[in-house]
DNA sequence: TCGAAACTGTGATTTAATTAACAATATTTC
DNA sequence: GAAATATTGTTAATTAAATCACAGTTTCGA
């Protein structure tokens, strides 16, 4: 069984306001407490853990070392999955910079560019490949997600070459919208469209 | 009234697919060759321009030239909004560069940074305030719309500047999700959370 | 030990978003 | 000019997501 999108999106963001929580030594925490560190509400906190069939001590709270452990065992993978960076513009290298060593169960391990400059260096200790090596090293290192980067002329292209080299998810930054297959998980965001809605909203408050 | 945040975004999407259309000389669309460029149906692309209340003459499709004009005059406000960058990092730069001239009705006119070396340089045409001016170029550039890319220790405390400041929309891409007054438009997208999203479907994959 | 208070877990309900179904209309074909 | 075809606009049905409402525990205070 497969969670609904949206829960698997709050439950990353818990899990991390959870590892805050750790950190300042706090064991217990209500499904109250953690919707006000979101925009949520308890309801809506419970439900989510309800759906991952964790259940808390009654009237303590949630154990907070306890539920960020079932949180990784629904989200993260055994062995961990290894991601790539496409494309080493301002906005790759932001991710790249972001991530590495961030979650431990996804790891960074190559990025590519086209611009010959750029082949070979490091970010953030890790290295930039030509994007014609890219079937043969996603290949090799097994890389299993893809973030890609690249500017809009190329962005199609260079999709269709992951798709082709066998990734398994793909992060669509660029502001075209990309056509993969069924198997492949897509998620796009775009950063005109989002600027575009806060100005709508800007514009036209609700209610 | 106010459009649902769903049909807003697609219809910045749909704009630029028809502005991409109008180059290519293509004058009429039918709603099913919209759905096509994007992942979606015919019948919800004629739902949103219902929703809009334009209508096309029959059985020729959609006029590219009309929708635009029409998508427009829901989208964008009268004499443009202006945009801040706070934070000129590699996500703050991204953003500035990718930009700049590309929407004519959002106008980026100012980035902030704390870090003085980075102060009065010029970023695709756009200068960088130190951020304790905040609140006096937002005044007298009369901007709106804040996007935050500063570091996550400092988000909160820069966030309640900008509120103080009178900032309308903000766009939080720190990875700590913000509390601003109701009538503060936001919107949060955390990459820590898509990228876990992602690697979830890959490893469990729908149906 | 009894009642009140504080939380959780979940069935039932509501709301929002998407999809299906189809009448209406224009165009083409014969 | 009648029948077949293509396409829109919209009502109705479905599905997905969020919220309400409340029973069931545990704890606390008297």
């Amino acid at each position: 069984m497969t969670l609904p999108e949206r829960t698997v999106e709050r439950l990353s963001e818990y899990r991390r306001s959870l590892l805050q929580c750790l950190e300042e030594g706090k064991t217990h925490i209500f499904s109250h407490e953690l919707a006000n560190l979101h925009h949520n509400t308890a309801v809506q906190v419970r439900r989510d853990i309800m759906f991952i069939g964790y259940t808390s001590m009654q009237r303590k709270g949630y154990d907070v070392r306890e539920l960020v452990d079932v949180i990784g065992e629904i989200l993260d993978s055994e062995m961990g999955l290894n991601v790539a960076v496409i494309g080493i513009g301002n906005l790759g290298r932001a991710f790249t910079t972001y991530f590495v060593g961030k979650r431990s169960k996804l790891n960074i391990i190559a990025t590519f560019d086209v611009d010959t400059t750029k082949i070979d260096r490091v970010i953030s200790g890790v290295k930039c490949y030509p994007l014609n090596r890219l079937k043969e090293v996603v290949e090799t290192h097994q890389i299993s997600i893809a973030i890609l980067t690249v500017p809009a002329d190329s962005a199609s292209e260079v999709a269709a070459q992951l798709v082709e080299a066998g990734i398994k998810g793909l992060m669509n930054f660029t502001t075209i919208p990309l056509n993969v297959p069924n198997e492949v998980f897509l998620d796009e965001y775009d950063m005109i469209t989002s600027l575009e809605k806060v100005a709508y909203f800007v514009k036209s408050p609700r209610e």
